[in-house]
DNA sequence: GCAAAAGTGTTACCCTTACACCCATGT
DNA sequence: ACATGGGTGTAAGGGTAACACTTTTGC
């Protein structure tokens, strides 16, 4: 392979695909945009777009989102998820795109002021069962929730789905949804409260969802080491 | 964002890196080629290259490490780690890398009869310290090793280090060379060979390593639940 | 007072950990 | 016989899981 030669090498478009995630009434949504245009018109489709020449990957990532949804990443968690370049997954030219995933809170209106009108939230489960979905977003958001799913047990990335301060039911409400399962909530309370890192006092408290009141947290650090109970 | 205009978007290269670890003389070693051409001639680099015109990101992986290495899917692990595309981390042009994670035995002269004739194993550590690498490979490295050593903890994955048929003391001998610690050998045993799913008996034994003859197992399964003990 | 949710105490159980001990080979 | 590594037994300790119980609010 000697010095390149630009007319050696296939060129590529290069795009960013969002997988946006919040826990809503009780379900794991996603946030989907309709297609207004051939193909797949009409199908829901993640947000994303091209990568900009002088742009990093993450920069267009965080652009997107910013554009489509209005979120910033003080709102929210970004991660890379990965790269899907099959040679025919846009039917028009070859589409490598790289795959982010997003945890976000439920905000008010998040997609309210943004250019994209046909955005919404569609519970995660509802979504993979019709799989009316363009292109191979559908394959994408399935390894979006695999991999939300398994750090959720050695991170404390579930705060990255609750409002800034919030309660320890609140939390585990984000973790009940997301795996579909029931959570003690007096071994959890003992457990997240106990593990040194994770939650931050606010010193205040709050009786929404009512009962006793209770104590407000904010998220601290990034990673445990012992998982998070799932029984 | 209307339908797509071909001089709308800029072009970008598409190239596969590949992070090929093993482990060598109780040390992981990483897969290295020295650089013949400018830019950053003379140092060392990561395997890889361009993506074809229609090929899939991982039928490319798959090609240029046969290429490049002589291995295939039957003797190694392979996944996709993560894509790298700042603006500037090659200075010739736009370049998006897909790397993908690489995981083989110690085979008997892995690089032999290949075009590649400057490929070398290198310990990661000295790798990662003295950083005389081209591009962003030192990162690329980095975030490899970080994989590598996370997913031995909830996978099965170290037994893609071992030759078909290994013993327990090799594949704790993995473990304890990626992870840079000791394991009590006796508990490790009853651990791995406790663990369903995990090792498959073939009834047969050997006394390479010496003493009493150890049985020797294949891998079966990929994930397993329980972590695998590190004190 | 009563319902509802927050939070604490307690105990059985399991898994990990540490290490004593026995087994089967090569020399 | 003895060294070397393979493999099993066992008991103490720590964390989990299940659940009784107390606390603090709204109505």
């Amino acid at each position: 392979m000697p010095g390149y030669d630009p007319s050696a090498f296939p060129p590529f478009a290069v795009t960013v695909d969002l997988v946006v995630f919040t826990v809503r009434d009780k379900h794991l949504q996603v946030l989907l945009i309709r297609r207004g245009v051939a193909p797949d018109q009409g199908r829901w489709a993640l947000p994303g777009g091209f990568v900009l020449v002088d742009e990093d990957l993450r920069e267009a990532a965080v652009r997107e989102l910013a554009e489509e949804t209005g979120l910033t990443l003080r709102d929210v968690h970004l991660e890379q998820l990965a790269t899907y370049g099959a040679p025919k997954r846009d039917p028009r030219m070859r589409v490598v795109s790289v795959a982010w995933l997003v945890l976000a809170p439920d905000l008010p209106s998040p997609t309210a002021g943004t250019d994209a009108a046909d955005a919404s939230w569609r519970p995660v489960d509802d979504v993979l069962e019709d799989a009316r979905l363009a292109f191979d977003h559908a394959t994408i958001i399935r390894d979006g929730l695999g991999r939300a799913r398994s750090k959720l047990e050695y991170s404390s990335l579930a705060a990255s789905f609750c409002p800034v301060e919030f309660t320890v039911a609140e939390l585990r409400e984000v973790y009940e949804t997301v795996w579909g399962i029931r959570l003690d909530p007096r071994n959890f309370h003992r457990k997240v409260t106990g593990s040194p890192g994770f939650l931050a006092e606010t010193g205040e408290t709050t009786t929404r969802g009512g009962g006793r009141p209770a104590m407000l947290y904010r998220a601290q650090d990034a990673v445990l080491n012992p998982p998070i109970l799932r029984t």
